[in-house]
RNA sequence: GGGUCGAUGCCCGAGUGGUUAAUGGGGGCGGACUGUAAAUCCGCUGGCUACGCCUACGUUGGUUCAAAUCCAACUCGGCCCA
């Protein structure tokens, strides 16, 4: 990946690449090939990419495209994050989607810098030129109804049902509002005012990035090419990934955390998280399914959290399975401090976080899932009269859930 | 605006006056097995430092000894008509 004219190497456009369009392969066309746009160009391409500032936080899913949109850094090219401040009000109506609560503006910078923070892994933000951030509120905030009817007179209502997730819902009888026909022609115009020649997204947004097209001939503009990557699917492997769902990496999850979640990445996926989340060659990967999964997650985790600090998590995760709390030192620790005694072992389990309620750690407790020092607790009501005999005790919950209790 | 149907726990979905946090499925969590996987089997799946006390079937009132179940108004949705 390295120059702009002379880029021979550009194979790291398909590597994850779910579809680019227009896709004419075999076309001289630099309109309608975007292999051809590339090797063409006398200047750094702009390349959008929306983010949704409602979301404080950002996990493995999500960090496909920005990979992608690396990619492009890495080819000379201009990044251009667009942050979606003005259209979270609306949401996006992709996916289920239902009310978005209004978000205060000094929330939504707040999200965005919080973004931006666990971006820098990914994208280059030194290098000149590189990257552009933009908020969609400079241009959207001040349409006024003329201009709006003008975005609105360029779809039908057919074109608008012809979206999958509009299909659904109307097929379904659930609700869709009117304004919810707004988000894609607004984000159609995002690309419009910052002049995009490419936009990357999950392939969900097929739909929204063509309309941008659309709106990009209807004002005169060179139409942008779409790259959609795979939504990435859930550590479960079946679902996407989703905070809501439970089964995301987030990006500033700790070492021990990320690596725990990823060694159990199921076989069915891994192929795929190797793909999409790593450079790595295929062909180099350990024959073992179980050894591929501790090589996939040092990979990624080294991406986030840095080689030593992955090798660390590693060694303490198997530390923690073969001696149930042997390596005490990586495991997260909870304070004790606030903690009045005497106390039951299943309120300990609720505030340290093992636990979502004292109802459930109680549960656990007869469930026979949890451990305390390495020794299984079979009294639901274990009750501990001072803190002191609880210091530097691992309690652990489960397989892989641990806590180290201290002063 | 009119008519009509609907709103149940994370999701779907039973229940239509009376033990009981409320059938069942999904999902989730835990256990066994394993490769800390998948498949399978089993258990758990409102909250509270808890022998008891709270809060729950769209909202608010009402009828009743008793209501998720009956009544009224309201809110929000679907469909049909305009």
């Amino acid at each position: 990946m390295e120059c702009l004219r002379d880029g021979i190497n550009l194979n790291w456009l398909d590597r994850g690449t779910s579809e680019i369009f227009p896709d004419s392969r075999d076309s001289e066309n630099a309109d309608e090939n975007l292999l051809q746009r590339l090797k063409e160009t006398d200047r750094p391409l702009r390349v959008k990419l929306g983010i949704d500032p409602t979301a404080p936080d950002i996990h493995l899913g999500h960090s496909i495209a920005f990979r992608k949109l690396r990619s492009f850094q890495d080819g000379g090219h201009t990044a251009v994050l667009i942050i979606g401040d003005f259209t979270a009000q609306i949401g996006d109506p992709t996916g289920k989607s239902e009310v978005r609560s209004q978000l205060t503006p000094d929330k939504v910078k707040q999200n965005a810098e919080d973004y931006l923070e666990q971006l820098r892994p990914i994208l280059d933000f030194h290098t000149p030129g590189r990257l552009e951030i933009r908020y969609n509120s400079e241009w959207l905030a001040g349409l006024d109804l003329s201009k709006i009817l003008t975005l609105l007179s360029t779809m039908t209502v057919g074109q608008m049902l012809a979206k999958e997730g509009f299909a659904l819902r109307y097929q379904q009888e659930n609700p869709i509002y009117l304004h919810e026909f707004l988000y894609p022609l607004m984000q159609g115009y995002d690309s419009v005012a910052v002049s995009a020649d490419v936009e990357l997204g999950g392939t969900d947004q097929k739909f929204n990035i063509a309309v941008g097209r659309d709106l990009q001939r209807y004002f005169g503009q060179r139409p942008q090419f779409g790259l959609l990557v795979p939504i990435l699917l859930g550590t479960d492997g079946v679902q996407k990934m989703s905070k809501s769902l439970g089964n995301y990496v987030g990006l500033k999850e700790d070492a021990l955390t990320m690596y725990s979640k990823l060694e159990k990445t199921p076989d069915s996926i891994l192929d795929n998280y190797f793909e999409l989340l790593t450079d790595l060659n295929p062909e180099e990967l350990p024959e073992n399914p179980r050894e591929r999964q501790k090589k996939l997650a040092l990979e990624v985790v080294s991406q986030y959290r840095g080689k030593e600090a992955a090798l660390k998590a590693q060694e303490t995760a198997i530390n923690l399975v073969i001696t149930s709390g042997g390596d005490t030192e990586a495991v997260p620790e909870y304070s004790l401090a606030e903690v009045k005694f005497p106390a039951k072992l299943f309120y300990i389990l609720n505030v340290s976080g093992l636990c979502k309620s004292s109802g459930e750690g109680k549960r656990q407790i007869k469930g026979g899932a949890v451990r305390l020092a390495g020794e299984k607790v079979s009294d639901a009501d274990l009750s501990f009269e001072s803190a002191t005999e609880l210091y530097g005790k691992v309690v652990r919950l489960g397989k892989k859930k641990f806590v180290r209790l201290v002063e």
